[in-house]
DNA sequence: ACTCCACAGGAAAATTGGGGTA
DNA sequence: TACCCCAATTTTCCTGTGGAGT
């Protein structure tokens, strides 16, 4: 028997694809969002005038609905103008210099009838010109998505804004407008004054949704997905209240409910409760960790082992100038040249940026300023995750000495330095 | 009040490596 | 093949900083 066969037969309390649960998927509606889509609509309606409408800024935490907003928008807009209307979503995540926007712009223009652009080696103007004669030819609206705005002001500062809002300005013969999307809604605040002025921006927020409206958006996506007697409804409530939980986060719900269904049939059990919501809960935490952990670089790894390895030794947080040196010395144990400190010590903010540590600043006022860093989560996962990678698997039985720093310093001295660190309060952010 | 530690983090220079061009 | 351009990454250099010691 094919054991493949196993996992169509029982799937009894499916009835749909469940990929209508992941995050990449643009429901018909989107309840509890008509408002904001009504805004949305009003504003980009000029382009069915013929006139450029203003920019767009969507505000709102994640998974509050900001970017299915966008694509669901954009979709009626070109349903409505026909293919003369280009949409294009950009994720400034991946693509976050002016460049790659560019190219990114160019090549869905272009789509797969022409030849793309290579992604690397052609100097800016000339893809800038490309683009241009693009637009000057095709005439219509061009409606940029750049989602995750804010990631792109963080990178470098205002100047891949400033190349994308230009190109509203020398599109003649193309509507070009933006749609922006953030959740942090101070971004703008940081942002040059001249862009700031020319993003002549309109904001929609999003804000996140509460445990009922949650409950209606899991009930209209499962719709179709599942035997709609197979799922109690308390199993969708306790999804609302997790996903409410976690600011209304609707993605987070969804993935959970995504997640737990999987289980159900997996385990070939016929109903969906409290149980498998609860064990997709752990089951999501732990592989968001382990997503975060095996695919991070080499020295990012490295730094993070360091990390661990000290803080299992000391039971406490540890200083930036103990990670550093633990890492030298792995680097020189696997032969690798090591990264230099300034390097290390934007390492060690990015691992914070990832979730994965946390750190406070502190000031040990003779014994200098620097932060102290602990890991968010098990010590035991990440070491299981990190020594999945090749190159450090070789750290798998073998302990690392912690490099004492105190040697120099006396015992009493070393003493009251590591109570000064177990004492500390975490800083409030 | 002043010093000085051990860094934090900004800015600019240097390196790396893909891709085009002669 | 040698060489140029370019963006991205990393290093080098630098100034700034909070608070225990003096």
């Amino acid at each position: 028997m094919n054991p493949f066969f196993n996992f169509t037969e029982n799937s009894g309390i499916i009835t749909g694809n469940l990929d209508t649960l992941g995050s990449s998927f643009v429901p018909e509606k989107l309840p509890h969002r008509e408002k904001e889509i009504e805004h949305m609509v009003r504003i980009l309606a000029s382009i069915m005038r013929k006139q450029r409408p203003s920019n767009l800024i969507l505000y709102g935490k994640t998974g509050t609905g900001k970017t299915s907003a966008a694509h669901h928008v954009t979709k009626l807009l070109s349903e409505a103008t026909g293919p003369s209307t280009k949409v294009i979503y950009c994720n400034c995540q991946i693509y976050d210099s002016p460049y790659s926007i560019l190219v990114n712009i160019v090549n869905t223009i272009k789509g797969d009838t022409e030849e793309q652009i290579p992604s690397l080696g052609w100097p800016l103007d000339r893809i800038y010109l490309e683009l241009m004669g693009l637009l000057s030819r095709e005439g219509g609206a061009l409606v940029i998505i750049l989602d995750e705005l804010d990631k792109l002001i963080l990178k470098n500062g205002g100047d891949s804004l400033y190349v994308i809002l230009k190109i509203i300005d020398d599109s003649v013969r193309t509507i070009t407008s933006i749609i922006g999307i953030t959740n942090d809604a101070h971004f703008i605040e940081t942002l040059e004054p001249r862009i700031k002025s020319r993003l002549n921006q309109e904001s929609v927020v999003f804000a996140p949704y509460n445990a009922d409206q949650l409950r209606d958006i899991i009930s209209y996506r499962l719709k179709g997905v599942v035997k709609e007697e197979s799922v109690e409804p308390s199993a969708i409530s306790l999804c609302s209240a997790i996903g409410a939980q976690e600011h209304g986060d609707a993605r987070k719900a969804l993935d959970l409910m995504r997640i737990a269904i999987e289980i159900a049939v997996r385990e070939k059990r016929d109903k969906l409760t409290d149980r498998e919501i609860y064990e997709a809960r752990d089951k999501f935490d732990m592989n968001v960790v382990r997503e975060a952990i095996t695919t991070l670089p080499l020295h990012s790894k490295m730094v993070l082992l360091s990390t661990i390895i000290s803080q299992e030794t000391s039971n406490g947080q540890i200083t930036t100038g103990e990670i550093q040196e633990n890492y030298r010395n792995m680097a020189v144990e696997l032969g690798i040249s090591p990264l230099s400190i300034r390097r290390i010590s934007d390492i060690l903010s990015e691992l914070q940026d990832y979730g994965l540590l946390t750190s406070i600043t502190k000031s040990l006022g003779r014994y200098g300023r620097t932060r102290f860093f602990r890991t968010n989560g098990e010590i035991s996962h990440y070491r299981k995750y990190l020594l999945e990678d090749e190159v450090l698997s070789s750290f798998k039985g073998s302990r690392m000495v912690r490099q004492a720093r105190f040697d120099s310093i006396d015992q009493d001295e070393a003493e009251k330095f590591l109570g000064n660190i177990r004492d500390s309060k975490p800083a409030d952010d």
